[in-house]
DNA sequence: TCATCATTATAGCCATTGCTATATTGTAGG
DNA sequence: CCTACAATATAGCAATGGCTATAATGATGA
């Protein structure tokens, strides 16, 4: 809407507008690589356990079905954070694995700071999965923070 | 994978399966109504600030294109959030109102306590944007009670 | 060895969320 | 009144992330 500066203008109503943009493009941008973190993620989990990575595996700890996996595995692939051989599991290149430690301590924190803030544990879980993704590192910290001094 | 119960298993590196399925599970459905609670929270704040909720507004407040929105809105007016004339802006249904505000109060909430916690201002706009959507309402209780007696 | 079965690959479908380009409409000024 | 111009509507495209059905492959056990 244009500008209206009449004297019964609410002042407040309205955030500033650049700002508004700015959160509503980062939040954009964070969902865009919401699932590629999980799945590195998951992906160097299920390494750590068992030694491998099976589409059938990662299918099931997700909750969909295998053919969605085989695709964003490519595209995995294609980003060069994973390498596959056909009808074989799945392993993290260098950067993949960076990025899969990088998810899993943030996701960790993230759970771990909500179970301080009293929040059960069965919450924490599922909040924090999707929280983790829009954590700034600035945020971060604090959490950090809390947990180093909580109450 | 399969059970390996062999007597060198890590135990501990993999979270129960059903509770993790469960997890992602909910994060896919709180991204699936995201977009739905920003786009309403949106209009009612435009509403309340200049009496209507123009596409062109809506638009340049979101970051995105005008046609983008026009999608978005007949959405929201097929699940009867809206309504809409031709060529006209759009208001809120009872249901849209209530919506908007449950958003706009966890919103609020979550924004606050960010801050509360010592995250800057700007910050704390940008990652409550994107987190609000994936706060549980025992989350927010909590985030609510560290409000009430901080620090 | 080789047949079966679990796993992976592929094809094709749909919904969502973004875009550009362009047509249509409403309205305010001259 | 009527013409610009601003706003909205519409068409068509692309990427993402789901699905089912089915083909191809690998590995296991008889
Ligand atoms: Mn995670
Ligand atoms: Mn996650
Ligand atoms: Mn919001
Ligand atoms: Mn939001």
């Amino acid at each position: 809407m244009s500008i209206k500066p009449t004297a019964e203008t609410f002042q407040g109503v309205l955030v500033d507008a650049d700002a508004q943009v700015e959160s509503f493009r980062q939040t954009r941008i964070s969902r865009r690589t919401e699932l590629v973190e999980d799945y590195v993620e998951l992906i160097a989990d299920l390494i750590a356990d068992g030694g491998e990575a099976r589409q059938v595996d990662i299918a099931q700890r997700l909750g969909v079905a295998q053919p969605t996996v085989a695709k964003m595995l490519k595209r995995l692939a294609a980003e060069g954070l994973i390498q596959q051989k056909p009808y074989r599991g799945v392993f993290l290149t260098a950067e993949g694995s960076e990025l899969a430690e990088r998810s899993r301590e943030r996701h960790q924190i993230v759970e771990s700071f909500l179970c301080a803030l009293g929040v059960s544990p069965a919450t924490a879980r599922i909040d924090a999965e999707g929280i983790e993704h829009y954590v700034s590192t600035e945020t971060l910290q604090a959490f950090k923070s809390y947990l180093n001094n909580p109450r």
